[in-house]
DNA sequence: ATAAATACGACTGATCCGGTCTTATATTAC
DNA sequence: GTAATATAAGACCGGATCAGTCGTATTTAT
């Protein structure tokens, strides 16, 4: 309940891992994960998703792996689980995108004040960046 | 991901209903869950729970029901969590109580740092009562 | 006695999630 | 040009969780 889920979880300890060592240098999932004690093939795909949303770069073929291309300050923990879970952090399903199927739509009474809930979790999601958690 | 359970919705839209209409009142489950459009053994369960917690008192027997007895602005959502799940919200395991058993543990470096998210989240939901959603 | 309500635990089906496996592709070293 | 090492991408699986149901006992007003 509420909790960050296992990937998101993955792919802040690498992207802090990257974020503490020299910029510019490259890491491989295998690395990391050993040093973690993280799945490497979950990495991996975590580390994926993060190359296609732009905030690592990959280098493919022998010697390559990822680095990180983002001011640590400019990465939202916001981003990265909307990213990493491809849909923003909501306490309610209807406040996900196109997320107005609830079958308590209509009755529901607490959607409207809940959405100042939201609007501060978005806040907080959005003040923390990767720098505050180096 | 992150978000509130059933069950906690339904003790939120029955409470909110309760705090709405004159204080005394003795609502019926069955009332709540037609209105409401929830299933009704369902929301008995959370209704139970709530009692067990002290936040409304059960009159058993005909004309029985449910009774709001704690003040709206003195019921935080953070409670109305923790007496539900029957464990504080946390955004990782680690934060939860005896919750010292991630594999990752002792190798994890954003769990400190998550600390402050954790505690801006545990303000959040203790700031916001009852009667903020009415 | 009967009806109407709470109390409580067992059960079920669907969904989600962490993790694994397989195959393909890219790049470098030799 | 072949072997080695890396990313890319998708299928698959077993366990856990969760919303919802059911059955049964108990309480109380009429
Ligand atoms: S409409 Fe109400 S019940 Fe449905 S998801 Fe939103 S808050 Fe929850
Ligand atoms: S220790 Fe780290 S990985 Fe484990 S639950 Fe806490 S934050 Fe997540």
């Amino acid at each position: 309940m509420l909790q960050l889920s296992k990937k998101v979880e993955y792919a802040l300890i690498a992207l802090r891992h990257m974020a503490m060592n020299s910029h510019g240098h490259v890491f491989t999932a295998k690395e990391i994960a050993v040093k973690y004690n993280i799945s490497y093939e979950l990495l991996a795909k975590v580390l994926q998703k993060l190359t296609k949303s732009g905030v690592v770069v990959s280098l493919q073929g022998m010697h390559g792996g990822y680095t990180l291309v983002k001011r640590p300050d400019q990465v939202q923990i916001s981003y990265i689980i909307n990213v990493i879970e491809e849909e923003k952090p909501t306490i309610a399903e209807c406040y996900a995108e196109g997320g107005e199927d609830c079958s308590l739509f209509d009755a529901c009474t607490i959607r409207k004040p809940l959405e100042k809930v939201q609007h501060n979790l978005n806040l907080l999601f959005e003040k923390t960046t990767l720098e505050q958690i180096i």
